[in-house]
DNA sequence: CCATGTTATATTGTGCGCAATTTAATATCA
DNA sequence: TGATATTAAATTGCGCACAATATAACATGG
């Protein structure tokens, strides 16, 4: 009953469940804007500050370069965003929004209450769980 | 500052954040078993229960079978366990395993302990972080 | 018994995620 | 300067996830 490896005494699997079913809520939300989730993640990145290499954006967002390439090219290809060498350094892409990219984020303005209505949440239940979630987050970092 | 566009103020991303740090901890340790993570999940629905179709591992893990077909075509590769239709109703894949896959089990009793280690965390800390998101990942599954 | 609908799994296609390797540019040091 | 090391992206390969569709088996109503 209290086996170790019965799924119901798994903590990370929930986590792990927890985490599809938001992107799942993300998904309808998303393809209104043409986007998937992690593309939007990538988006919000840059509408904070711009612009931001490879590098950057991948600190930022704990992704590498092998999922990071083809993201942003097909960003590019949806004309979001532009990908140029830096000419100081030749190996750094400099990542810049278009204006289409920047002005993506009006409309994207609407879905984080979107997103909290489907998930049938309220912003104590949001609090309390980003609260907890980060607490075990930072103590991953130091050691991965 | 305040933004919900900002990073900073997200809650989802740092479920998604830890979902996938999560599974990063278990990847050395389940590499010595020869596991993916969602492999190992599905062999832990196995070990409670023997056999189960396609269907049963699909509902408690809330995988589909575009999923699950090929992850279980690549566990019966690794000999871990048989696919067979039950001869009742063909449409159903039943999943049995093998002695090999039960024995699995064994090898696998100190794989939790091992990631709660490398994960540097308290029982307490993951209780609280278990709770929490059962809490909210109950309200999905009636409008998923 | 046959047509129609339903069900279970499989297949296809796209997009992550990440390890491992490659490529090219820059830095360093003998 | 020229060999070596380091760094940043890109590439390759594999395994999920999931939508959409296909296939085949079963169920049901006329």
């Amino acid at each position: 009953m209290d086996d170790p490896l019965l799924l119901k005494n798994q903590v990370c699997f929930p986590v792990y469940s927890l985490s599809r079913e938001i992107t799942n809520k993300y998904r309808p939300i998303l393809d209104e804007l043409g986007l998937t989730y992690p593309q939007y993640l990538v988006l919000m990145a840059l509408w904070e500050n711009e612009p931001q290499c490879v590098n950057e954006i991948g600190c930022k967002l704990h992704l590498d370069s092998g999922t990071l390439t083809p993201l942003l090219k097909r960003l590019e290809a949806k004309g979001l965003l532009a990908r140029r060498r830096k000419s100081c350094d030749e190996r750094v892409v400099e990542i810049n929004l278009t204006d289409v990219g920047r002005k993506l984020k009006t409309e994207a303005a609407e879905v984080p209450q979107k997103v909290m209505k489907a998930m049938n949440v309220t912003a104590e239940e949001l609090m309390e769980l980003k609260e907890v979630v980060l607490k075990i987050l930072d103590k991953q970092s130091c050691n991965s």
